[in-house]
DNA sequence: CGGCGTTGTTGCGCCAGAGCAAACTTTGGC
DNA sequence: GCCAAAGTTTGCTCTGGCGCAACAACGCCG
């Protein structure tokens, strides 16, 4: 296993507020982990093994109903944790991690966690502030659900996605991973067929531009009105 | 301000694995509190002043979108804590929190969680724990805000209820708290019209009885068939 | 005990968006 | 360079449940 040079994680909010002989410490016990495009790190209902810190790439949790339907949790950024199950006092994982591109990850063996919490209780606190983040990400989600349009929905999950992994190119900013209709569709809680008539109108209006697996958004900042848009409002005002 | 006695809390997430004396020490910076029916304990977007454990009593949690529509996140349950923005991180309350009947609670200052947290790192711990098991919770409903239709999602809303909040009742169990239409359609991203047809339609089937603020599920098994029955099939099939 | 505010019920029309079907396009594998 | 698979687009139909409106029942307060 190659060694890993702490300066270069030392900076994760896993991490903060640990000095270099800790982190060399802490490093000691993980292995680095290279996940090919489209395996999954690990499956749903799989037990816990490991928790990880992804590094490069992009990772997608996404969970599985019973009948079979499928949603996407969350994407997973280099820098952030993921899979940290048995810290929630979790035994099994209660999603399905895929590579959404070739990435590298630091794993940790879950029993791990419990004497490297001991050691550096420092290391509760933070994950502490991340599970709370994901928390009130989770609940803005409920709540756009509850309150939303379709359209307006999509539009926050495009910012979002932008503003998390978006990569500024000439025309806009482009999200940085391969990412489907049907990705977003199960990220806003609609069908891919809604999703595609959706994109292809805001192409139409010039707000995006996009391909197969790939976005841009040209507008952010018009996507952003059209987001916060109430239904009944509208660009061109109706006249009485 | 009364002392608590410590064998009254000694049992709850919070503190497990505590002793005594611990105990004592963490509970000497808690004031206990009555909290009126209908009354906030605390708003959204204030300054987050203080945590909580809910002792008697029930509270919701609600968030407010910024065109005045209400969501309500969760019911806190007696032994359960709420409140924690300080120990996620954030500086001022995300919700909206009010005692939907008369009920006490211990609070704490905010500014005492990292006092308390330097001291008793299993306070983190077991917060981490509690604030993961919301996590999975919110993301349930996310799933089921996806993937199903609002019948479902009511009958499943109710289940959590009575199994959280539920009071064995001669005809089956009632949920413990006043909750009218209005709140259930805010928990399951519908309207009180919706929530009342179907309230209404199961009211006449047997599988509940309920009246101005009360449900008493008198079929929690049935509701259950129900809640989990895919949109194609029923109960009675249907003769092709 | 009567009036009034709050909560719940119900009928009706409409539409956003799901479901279905089919064609088209890109891309990677061989 | 060709083919199969995966992803996308688009038209049409149908419907769950929302919005509106009016009313009814309950319980609180004076």
């Amino acid at each position: 296993m190659a060694t890993l040079d702490p300066s270069l994680v030392a900076h994760l909010p896993l991490f903060s507020g640990f000095g270099a002989d800790q982190l060399g410490e802490i490093l000691r016990e993980a292995r680095s982990l290279r996940l090919a495009k489209n395996n999954a790190v690990f499956e749903q209902g799989e037990d816990a093994h490991s928790f990880f810190v992804l590094l490069h790439g992009h990772v997608r949790a996404s969970k599985t109903t019973p009948a079979g339907e499928q949603v996407v949790v969350r994407y997973v950024a280099p820098g952030e944790t993921f899979g940290v199950a048995t810290a929630i006092g979790l035994q099994r994982y209660p999603a399905t991690a895929t590579a959404v591109d070739d990435s590298v990850a630091l794993a940790w063996p879950s029993t791990a966690w419990p004497r490297l919490v001991e050691k550096f209780p420092a290391l509760a606190v933070n994950t502490l502030q991340t599970v709370g983040n994901r928390l009130q990400e989770s609940h803005t989600r409920v709540v756009e659900m509850s309150t939303q349009q379709v359209e307006q929905r999509i539009a926050h999950a495009l910012l979002r996605l932008a503003k998390q992994s978006g990569r500024k190119v000439e025309h806009g900013v482009e999200i940085d991973f391969p990412i489907s209709r049907q990705d977003i569709a199960q990220m806003t809680g609609t069908t891919l067929h809604t999703v595609s008539r959706t994109l292809s109108g805001w192409e139409q209006r010039g707000l995006i531009e996009s391909g197969r697996q790939r976005i841009v958004l040209r507008e952010p900042h018009k996507l952003l009105v059209l987001a916060e848009e109430t239904p009944g409002e509208s660009t061109s005002p109706t006249r009485p």
